[in-house]
DNA sequence: ACATGTTTGCAAACGTTTTGCAACAGAGAA
DNA sequence: TTCTCTGTTGCAAAACGTTTGCAAACATGT
């Protein structure tokens, strides 16, 4: 997991065409440092603690942020929106049923089956991206 | 795609501890004669239109038949539920990122993946369901 | 420091989903 | 069939997460 100071992230956010307002570096820099996947409830309460930041400028920070790629939306079947910092390699998410909690898997060869399913699709032949997410108890849960 | 007469779904129903009224036959038989995953939306639109059926009416059988497995729901990342008929098979999709439409692949190995993801896990040693979508652009929109 | 276009806060609007309640209807028993 | 009990429905209102319009504030390049 990588660990960015504020000025590599107000660079990554020059990088990105945007503006490197401190609201915009706070929203990116809460969403770097959470040890796992936050809720946008979860950053609008924990942003406004700390920066007084408007809900409004979180929603069009995180719109602004995921276009440019700098993090990036993920979205379980419950409703709410998660964010997480890009780090380049989408991962296979397992989620608790009952807890939510959300372990990332890393260093699982996906990409062998991502070609199996576009070599059986009939409508698609080029694709680039994925989400794959595995529903169980966690053993705290279970 | 399995073809049920609204006798079959009747009993379906009935077998899941529900009752089987006219408006839970008609959410569960439109759903189940979708070509595709139907949107809360549609679903809403085409039972109005042919059953007359109240919307909090519908989101209260989507809940239900979900819930007792007649159903699954499905999300994908732009906000929007989708639900389609458990057919005891989970498939992988493709999306296209422009038209939206949805190609379930069916006939693709993922449980090796699925184990291997919970071979690797920390927090959890059992998972039974997955949701595996992969976003690209159609043959007709690229 | 200035000029430019971006970003922000506020409040209001928006679309989707949920709720409370009284009336209704399905399923089993009499 | 009729009765009874409980699950289900319609309606309207509320709740919820997200988006918008606008004027003021700000970041950046000159």
């Amino acid at each position: 997991m990588a660990f960015y100071t504020k000025d590599d992230l107000m660079t990554m956010i020059h990088e990105a065409g945007l503006r490197a307002t401190e609201h915009r570096i706070g929203v990116l820099f809460c969403i770097s440092r959470a040890k796992q996947p936050m809720t946008v409830i979860e950053l609008i309460e924990t942003l406004r603690k700390k920066y007084n930041i408007d809900q409004a400028t979180i929603y069009r920070n995180l719109i602004s942020l995921t276009e440019t790629g700098l993090i990036r939306k993920l979205d379980f079947n419950d409703g709410q929106s998660f964010y997480e910092f890009e780090d380049g390699r989408m991962s296979p998410q397992i989620i608790c049923r009952k807890c939510k909690a959300i372990e990332k898997v890393e260093g699982v060869p996906v990409d062998i089956v991502l070609k199996k399913i576009i070599a059986k699709s009939k409508k698609f032949k080029v694709a680039n991206q994925y989400t794959l997410q595995v529903y169980g108890l966690c053993k705290l849960c279970s």
